[in-house]
DNA sequence: CGTTAGGTTGACTGAAGTCAATCGGTGTGG
DNA sequence: CCACACCGATTGACTTCAGTCAACCTAACG
């Protein structure tokens, strides 16, 4: 069990939406609690996808190296959210546990049989799925239009949201995990935050931020206005 | 009925995968068939999201404008897809006709009813959805880390396979059209066109693009290697 | 201690954006 | 029928934002 300095990286799956999902499912399916140190990986490329996971406490990102060696961040993934599910039989992307990590893992084959007679369940995987599939979409429009200070300006909103943290939240994950999921060097992430800092819309301690005028960095963030 | 001209934007649903779906649907649900003229639009953002479409011939856009003016092409569909499916009461984006439409609406409300019921719909409908959720795992890869002519590369490839054509394609689409979709503008668009075809790789004629050189173009392509 | 990994900052470079001009096709109204 | 306007495509000149390379610093750790 994560101790309270990872907070607010450590949630009761409830308190998300993804995870109303979760009580449903432990009491149809098994499912087996595995925990992970930094950097360790929960699975790789070409692993057979035979189950999904759920994260109780910690992060998780997934990622692939690309033919010239350049990493890719996918997702992170916060308590109370889902992440492995794919549509085929192996792997496309790795995870990796970003700090001190407990996972929930439920057999595919399990889940998938019971989201076809559990309509209620059904209509949670479908919901949590094309939901997704929506967050994917403001990530698209970020990537394709954002300037560094936009990206990460939704970056940190987007964390601030899916961990309910107030003002002060702990970013886990390093410039380089941060600048491959924005699509930025790690320096210009950095300087980014610099900038912010100056402006005073941030004050950050080591890995800890606090937003100091939500307000301003609100008015960067320019994804889905 | 489109024109032969505009192959290969007019095939048989059954010849893709998405569309295998089709005659399932079609058999059980009520749908109904419109056309548009190019630029007119499907559907606008904040309309009621109570239908799913699926292209019988031509392209449609799917698209989103910013606060500040910005234009973002989420997706082109060409017939066999479907668009549309949203997990909302509104739509966030807004759908149009690039070229001259035919498109099937089907109901929300039914088509969801009929995959809570029948297990081989709602496998489909599974299936297509995580599919698409890969396709654009390709997408973000592609605008994190591409250049220009990678992107370019990667889009020429994508719409040859998606509409099975063979050497030569037509695109109905603007370099506008392209340009948003990638996030590139339109000028640096037209550029890569023009570096592709001094080497030799593509041949250009209006908006119709022969590939010369499939190899070069799939070396260019490294989203996904 | 020394080593290493991550973070920050600076100097320079380069790829793509912006602004602008040109050209061809298309549609429209006089 | 022609003049005009407009849109899209292309190309050139210039600018700018972010990447690259490098140095330095700190903290963690053996």
């Amino acid at each position: 069990m994560p101790a309270a300095s990872v907070l607010p990286f450590w949630r009761e799956p409830e308190r998300t939406p993804a995870a109303r999902l979760a009580p449903r499912l432990a009491a149809l399916a098994d499912r087996t609690l595995s925990t992970f140190c930094p950097g360790e990986r929960v699975y790789a490329e070409e692993d057979r996808a035979d189950c999904v996971y759920e994260v109780m406490g910690g992060v998780v990102r997934t990622l692939h190296f690309g033919r010239d060696g350049r990493r890719t961040v996918y997702g992170f993934f916060v308590p109370g959210e889902i992440f492995g599910f794919e549509n085929r039989a192996v792997r496309r992307c790795s995870a990796e546990a970003v700090s001190d990590v407990i996972v929930a893992r439920y057999g595919r084959a399990r889940l998938e049989g019971i989201a076809l007679v559990d309509r209620a369940v059904a209509t949670q995987l479908w919901s949590w799925l094309a939901g997704s599939s929506e967050q994917v979409t403001a990530r698209i429009d970020l990537l394709a239009r954002g300037n560094a200070l936009e990206k990460t300006a939704h970056f940190l909103l987007e964390i601030a949201r899916r961990t309910a943290s107030g003002d002060r939240m702990n970013l886990p994950m390093s410039r380089y995990d941060i600048a491959d999921y924005l699509g930025l060097s790690s320096e210009t992430v950095s300087r980014t935050f610099t900038a912010l800092r100056r402006r005073g819309v941030i004050a950050t301690e080591g890995r800890s931020v606090s937003v100091l005028k939500p307000s301003a960095l609100r008015q960067l963030d320019t994804a889905f206005d």
